[in-house]
DNA sequence: GTCTATAGAATGATAGAC
DNA sequence: GTCTATCATTCTATAGAC
């Protein structure tokens, strides 16, 4: 597998200033709080302290700052796949969810707006940067073809990810606790293929 | 424990009628598709050939209407928790667990606004009746006390069915073979805690 | 119950002064 | 780069005729 061709193709890399930086911030905030949708360039241009007109000032477009939001959040997570591939061999996978697990839960509600919100969801699909960036992702994770159990299985461990960080569940649980028990149990969801691979199934009813 | 005393408490039974529900329905598919928040009376309206003063005379407002779709979709758990809360054995909720998967599986998209959408969460969080059914499911799928362990498994359980079933990556796949997979992966989540309650967790750093 | 029509507010986005 | 001011559109919600 030629990991410098696939190392090639990084995700947008254009780099921001420090006031388009502070935007982003306070617009992932209000995100996570309100949703995409219901959060208007108003909204957070009154929790800058600023006008709208300054913000469109930078990002065009309500899409063009909801991708862009996307992309630095989900830029940190480049490093790690690009390590995975580089590597490759039996612990990969598990220092990859290690990293993956640990971006997650420092940066709860990211993580959970980048996977359920339904207007980053929607942008994202339409973006073939980021699907190609997630199946890097999931083959980095999960190696070789993904046959239904193993979609099944990347599906479960990405929804759990982003889904259990912001949990009301959870919501009390320090980082360091969280990210303890979210790491055993998804590295059991992780290692469960293995197991199920070679033997057909069987369970009593 | 007296379970009549706990069946009681019911989740708003109120009745609707063929018009009503045809309206929930509409919007139901509406909300997963563009988010409730993007969603608009007039888009539904549009969807189902009427004017939205006709829907504005059935729910008043937009948050009743979210309210009455998310008491539809939730309703139809109520039965298998009360069914649990009156067995209570070891086996309790291993069978609980099967019928949440089956019912995520079946109406996938119904369950991945229940958990994930933000104004659905929102409102849901503010109406104790909601909060008290979630209290009762969670308390029959992992029943003791919920320290830190138990609250992450299940926030993982319940991220991971919600997100599981709308995920695109087994957007391809048949409902038998998506429950059959997911039951089995989350088995395996919800048997975990048992081994795992006895020994202090022992990782090598 | 459904329609037309509309009120009042907020939205995304732009023009032009400073 | 940020401001004021504005446009066209859409939104939730209501009034009143049929």
């Amino acid at each position: 597998m030629p990991s410098s061709l696939i190392s090639a193709r990084r995700l947008a890399p254009r780099p921001r200033t420090a006031v388009q930086t502070r935007v982003l911030t306070t617009a992932l905030e209000m995100f996570a709080d309100y949703g995409v949708s219901a959060t208007s360039y108003q909204m957070i241009a009154d929790a800058l302290g600023v006008t709208k007109a300054a913000i469109y000032n930078k990002f065009k477009t309500k899409d063009e700052l909801v991708l862009a939001v996307a992309e630095m959040e989900l830029a940190r997570l480049e490093d790690a796949v690009e390590e995975a591939e580089g590597q490759d061999n039996s612990e990969t996978p598990a220092r990859l969810l290690a990293r993956v697990v640990e971006h997650a839960v420092e940066h709860r509600r990211a993580a959970h707006i980048l996977q359920f919100d339904p207007v980053v969801v929607r942008l994202l699909s339409q973006h073939p940067p980021f699907q190609q960036f997630l199946d890097r992702l999931y083959a980095a994770l999960v190696p070789g073809e993904h046959e239904p159990g193993a979609r099944v299985q990347l599906a479960m461990l990405m929804s759990a990810i982003g889904g259990t960080v912001t949990h009301p569940l959870v919501a009390g649980l320090d980082d360091d606790t969280l990210r303890s028990e979210l790491l055993d149990r998804t590295r059991q969801l992780l290692d469960s293929a293995k197991r199920a691979k070679g033997r057909p199934r069987a369970r009593r009813p």
